[in-house]
This record gives structure tokens, sequence and C-alpha cells, in this order.
RNA sequence: GGUGGCGUAGCCAAGUGGUUAGGCAACGGUUUGCAAAACCGUCACACGCGGGUUCGACUCCCGCCGCCACCUCCA
């Protein structure tokens, strides 16, 4: 198997990926999570999804993998932000309703978070992980540990207190300070972007505690006041001697949080630190100076390795950052119409965009919605260290892309059957094997380069094509649906609930016997629901369309159901009435239900 | 102004000093009662422009042109 090699943006070099573990099986991963005082946006999306997929294929190489997504909830949000909230946005109106308690404002859109993040298959997000507090700390709920380490930096004298009650980081006392962006330290003083605060002993400190009235999130870390009490008691025992008297009631800084999070979560040494390409600076730079001067941590060398000598542990080893995703090879733009959350493309309508639903639809999108698969499909197959140029035919390609493998996989799970068939137990050929092995180990390799996506993709596809130009038995069919199953554990992009099925011409001449129709038409619940059966049967036999809305609301199409579909269509074609028989299969893609007629008999999609 | 990056066929997008990326779209064909799905073929001797190095460059070097991001508590 290939060796997984990562882009390290600290050393700017394509490094082998070793874990710390000295086995050699633990990986711990701390991915820079979403504010949560909006819903996140398809940019959002794509960061994390990269984390994602770093994850999976960490776990494909056989890593444990413990992931942690903080969720920043804390201390930026005034009366005006509440006021200012989402404009026309139905959600964030019913947030502001809500009323000026921050901490329900932030949970509400971390709800709408784990919802979207959920939808996405972020394995972070799913199984035991998605309730795991641990997995998901919140910012406000580490003050403790916050000001435990802005105690530690002004002991040790990275930090001081200014007369606000603020504190400062002091860059200068720092000298690695603006190696992870390649910033110099002395460009970023001629900017004249950083606040500038009379305060601050240079212009490029940055803050670990702010203290500003009109913030709605306060602590007080001189009393109880705005504490949650199981914080509070935390703190106490965490700092009995309480913290620098200077300091004011406020709100931590924004890099500090992870610091203490990770930390907190992970340990001294993380193995890799995730972010949008936006962190490097200033959040990454800060976290790392900050963990340095309070966990007299490092980052240095490849590998995350120490400088020879240094008592130091490392920080992060790994920082692995994704680029930002663009439309029309531009930053997102609300004022462009170019700015697309989640929420927006996955149920429009819902959103008030019928203006999105209508494109969608244009651009054949069942309902003008965009299936979260395929959202998903299109926000990871360009490669993380490329900017991804996103548009809404983008999404239409992933659509068809997407659907190419799924009827792949639905054809393969039909042949492969319910296991009953003697002749799936069978050895598959030399040749399916070596297929299987020859797909896997591009796939691998592919992701294993720095997660090449698009070439792995590509693999998927090549296979697929291979695939669909062989006829399998279903010991072949067994082996390659194990193919699509192992590419689809880091992809996860398929649709596994039985969507499809095989009606065979044996099975259907049978059910053409009236007898046999008519007794499964009995067992039918909307078929013994209706209260002239006879005159029904009649008419079929007289080759009329029954009443479709009464037989078989959309809602309620199942797989028997589909089958008597499939009957009267075949009564029809018997005798050549096609227009019937079309006309039945028009009503059931009216249904959401697609009907192919192939070599064995007729295959259903839903 | 500083830093990093990008320009590959209609669109998206890999990759490489000399031999197929892949997907989507479009068109033609096979198949079908018609479809669908699938297959085959075409579009594709593509690599922003101009020089240079080389037996040979899309790939390396130099110079242009165009575009983007970061330097703002934006993933």
């Amino acid at each position: 198997m290939s060796v997984l090699k990562l882009k390290n943006t600290y050393t700017k070099r394509l490094e082998v990926f070793q874990p710390l573990d000295p086995h050699g099986k633990r990986v711990t991963m701390y991915t820079c999570g979403p504010t949560v005082y909006n819903f996140v946006h398809i940019g959002n999306l794509r960061s994390f999804l990269f984390a994602d997929i770093l994850r999976r294929t960490l776990e494909r190489n056989g890593y444990e993998v413990r992931q942690v997504m903080n969720i920043t909830d804390v201390g930026h949000m005034t009366e005006d932000h509440l006021a200012d909230a989402g404009g026309e946005d139905k959600l964030a109106v019913a947030a502001r309703k809500l009323g000026s308690d921050p901490f329900k404002v932030a949970l509400h859109f971390e709800d709408a978070f784990a919802h979207d993040a959920r939808a996405m298959r972020l394995r972070v997000y799913q199984g035991g992980e998605a309730g795991d507090p641990a997995l998901h700390p919140r910012a406000t709920r580490h003050i403790p540990e916050m000001l435990h380490a802005i105690q530690r930096l002004i002991e040790e004298g990275f930090a001081y207190v200014v007369d606000s009650g603020e504190v400062y980081y002091e860059v200068s006392k720092f000298p690695e300070y603006g190696r992870l962006s390649g910033k110099v330290l002395e460009d970023l003083e001629a900017g004249a972007r950083v606040e500038v605060r009379d305060d601050k002993r240079d212009p490029r400190d940055f803050a670990l505690w702010k203290v500003d009235a009109k913030h709605l999130m306060q602590w007080d870390p001189h009393s109880e006041k705005g504490w949650d009490p199981a914080d509070y008691a935390r703190f106490r025992e965490l700092l009995p001697a309480g913290v620098d008297q200077r300091i004011r009631a406020g709100f931590p800084g924004w890099h500090i949080e992870c610091s203490a999070m990770s930390r907190a979560h992970l340990g001294h040494t993380i193995d890799i630190h995730t972010g949008g390409e936006d962190n490097i600076f200033p959040h990454h730079e800060c976290e790392i100076a900050q963990s340095y001067g309070a966990f007299k941590t490092c980052v240095h060398g490849p590998h995350g390795a120490p400088d020879e000598g240094s008592q130091r542990k490392t920080f992060a080893r790994y920082w692995v950052h994704g680029r930002f995703l663009l439309v029309n090879n531009r930053k997102m733009s609300k004022r462009d119409g170019t700015f697309y959350t989640a929420k927006e493309l996955l149920d429009p309508r819902g959103q008030g965009r019928d203006d999105l639903a209508n494109e969608l639809e244009r651009l054949g999108f069942a309902g003008g919605k965009v299936p979260a698969n395929v959202l998903r499909f299109a926000l990871i197959s360009n490669q993380y260290t490329q900017p991804m140029n996103f548009s809404l035919e983008s999404l239409a390609a992933a659509r068809t892309g997407v659907e190419r493998i799924q009827t792949r996989f639905d054809k393969l799970r039909e042949a492969v059957g319910d296991g009953t068939n003697p002749a799936s137990n069978l050895t598959a050929s030399g040749h399916m094997i070596e297929l299987v092995n020859r797909a896997e180990a591009e796939f691998d390799s592919a992701l294993n380069d720095n997660l090449n996506t698009p070439n792995a993709v590509a693999a998927v596809f090549k296979a697929v094509g291979e695939l669909n130009t062989m006829h399998l038995g279903p010991a072949e069919a067994r082996e390659a649906m194990r193919l699509l199953d192992s590419f689809d554990e880091v992809l996860d992009v398929l649709d596994r609930t039985e969507r499809s099925g095989l009606i065979t011409r044996e099975q259907i001449q049978t059910w053409l016997e009236p007898a046999t129709l008519k007794q499964k038409a009995v067992a039918l619940k909307h078929w013994a629901e209706t209260t002239d059966r006879e005159q029904l049967w009649e008419r079929i036999e007289a080759g009329q369309l029954p009443d479709f809305e009464e037989t078989a609301p959309v809602e309620d199409m199942d797989g028997a159901m589909v089958e008597l579909f499939v009957a009267i269509r075949q009564n029809a074609r018997m005798s050549k009435d096609f227009k019937v028989a079309d006309a039945v299969r028009d009503e059931l893609k009216r249904r959401g239900v697609a009907l192919e007629d192939t070599a064995q008999g007729f295959r259903w999609v839903r």
C-alpha cells in the first residue's frame, strides 16, 4: 500500500505522515470548526469536508482517529449583531425571536450546523461521535481552561494586562511568530490593518482577554458573575489563587480557545491541525504562540519534530489547510448573489429562495433541491490544495456523476441478491480479483498523495466503466460491490436505501394470470381500500388505466405497488397498447420511480 | 505595498522532460415498440503570451499579460 503524504503548511513541504503514537496506531486531529452565529455556507462545508476526507483516509490507512471539531460560540456577539442577523432569512429571524440570550442563539445555530453536518455525512457527527461533547467542545464551556492559559502566559512573561483590564499577547516575546504564515513582522507592522490601541505595547500584539460592555457574553474572573456553575467550580479548582487581579470582567479573545480546547481534549501534542487557509494567519499563528508560551510547546522541523536538544514538545505536528471555495472565480459574495448556505442548496424553497429552486430545476434537480450526497460529491471532487471554482453547473455535473456510480451500485446489489443463490459463494474470477486489487491500489495512491480526490474519483469512474462492460454473476458482483463499498467508506456519496428492484419476465408472466394478479392486488393496501375491486380489475383487463391518484399516492410507492404497476404495463405491452404502457411508465415517473426494460425483465429505481 | 497561488480543449479538473487522466455537456452510432440504463465513437496531436535551455517542454529557466486569495475575530 502506498504511504500517506501530506502538505505541511509549516514546512511548506510534502511529508510522509507518521503519527506520534509509538505504536503507530492512534492519530489525534483538531479541526477548526464553525462560528455559530450564522448558518454555515458551502465554503465552510468544503473546509470541513476536506478534513473529513483526511480523517477517512487516515482510517483507510489503518489509523484510529480521534477528531475534535470545536464550536466557536463565544464572546463576539453584540446587540447590533443580533439586530442584523441575516436580514430576511426566516430562520435568522426566528433566532432573533429567541431573545437577546446569546447562548440560546448560539445553540440554535449550533443545532443547525449539526443538522447540516449530518446531512453532509461528516463522520465527526455520525454515530456515537455526534453526541460526544468532548469531540465538539464549545468555547463558552472552556473559559476556565482559557483563563488558566492566559494566567500562565502572564506569569511566563508572554502577556500583559492593560489599564482597561484586557490582556494582550506580546508578539515580540515569541521569535517564531510569523513562521507558519511566512509573514515578516516588519511588514505586519507596516500594514495599517492591525487594530490600533494606545494601550497595546505593539500594534501586532493580539488580545487574549477582551473587555467591552457592549458584548452580550461576559465572565467575571473574580466572582461567579456570568458563569455556568460547573465551569466556575472547575475554574476555582484549576486556579485556586485566581487570575491576575487587574483582569476585568469580559470575554476571551478568539485565538485562545483552540489552544485551550485542543490541549483539554487531545493533550499536549496533536498530530494534525486543520483549517481553512484564512486560519493560517492570524488564528493558527496565534495558537502556536500561545501554546508555546503557556504550555511550553513548539512547532519545529519536519514531521513536527523539535529541534535537536529542545526540551519542548510539539504543539501540532502537521498543519493542513484547505483553500477557499470560489464562485465564478471569486470569493463568495452576498452582494453578487454567489453566497450559498448549505440549507439554501439542500432546500431552497424552505429558505425562501424560490429563485434558486427554479434555477436548480432548470438544471434538472427534482423539486429544485440539491441532494446532500450530490453536494458532498461536488465539494470533495476537487483537491483541497487548489481553490475550487463552484457553480450550479458543477452541481449538475456532480449529480450525473454520482448517479453513474449509484446505478452501478444498485445493479450490483440486485445481482448479488439476498445471498441465497449458491453461486454467490463461488470464488470470483481472477480477472475480477485483479480489477478490484488494481482499482483499490489506484484509489489508495491517489488519496495518499496529499488527498488527491480528483484522481481518486477518476479511479472510481474507471472501475465503474470497466464493470459496466462486464456481465457479472453473483460471485463477481459480490466482489465488485465490495470494491464500491470500499470506495464509499471514504467518499460516502452512495444512497444505501433499497431504492431499486428487479422484476423478472418469469415473475411477470405469473402475475399476468388474472387470478394471481387479482390476488396480488388485493394484498395491496391502497387497492384493498378501493371500494369496487371488480370494476377496477375489469378496467385493467380492458386496457384502461386505473385511477392512480387513488391507488398509489406518491409517498406510498413501495416495491409491491411498483410490481403491480409493472404488471399492468406489461399487460398493455403484450397487447401492443403502447399508449397505455407509456402512460403507466409516466405515472410511475411522476411518483419518482423510473422504470427500465432490461434483458432479464424490468428494473425500477426510486 | 507585502506574502502565497493560479491560468490545461465548450465547462470542471488531474498530471508529466518524450507513450490514455477523469468527469460533465454536445453530437453520431449500438441497443430498445418508444424510452431508460449501458456500451462504442467524435469533439481532444489541450496545456495564457514571448523568449531561452534541451535531441525533445505543457512540464525547467527568464520576461510579460491576465486572474485569485491572504495580510480584517471570513472555512
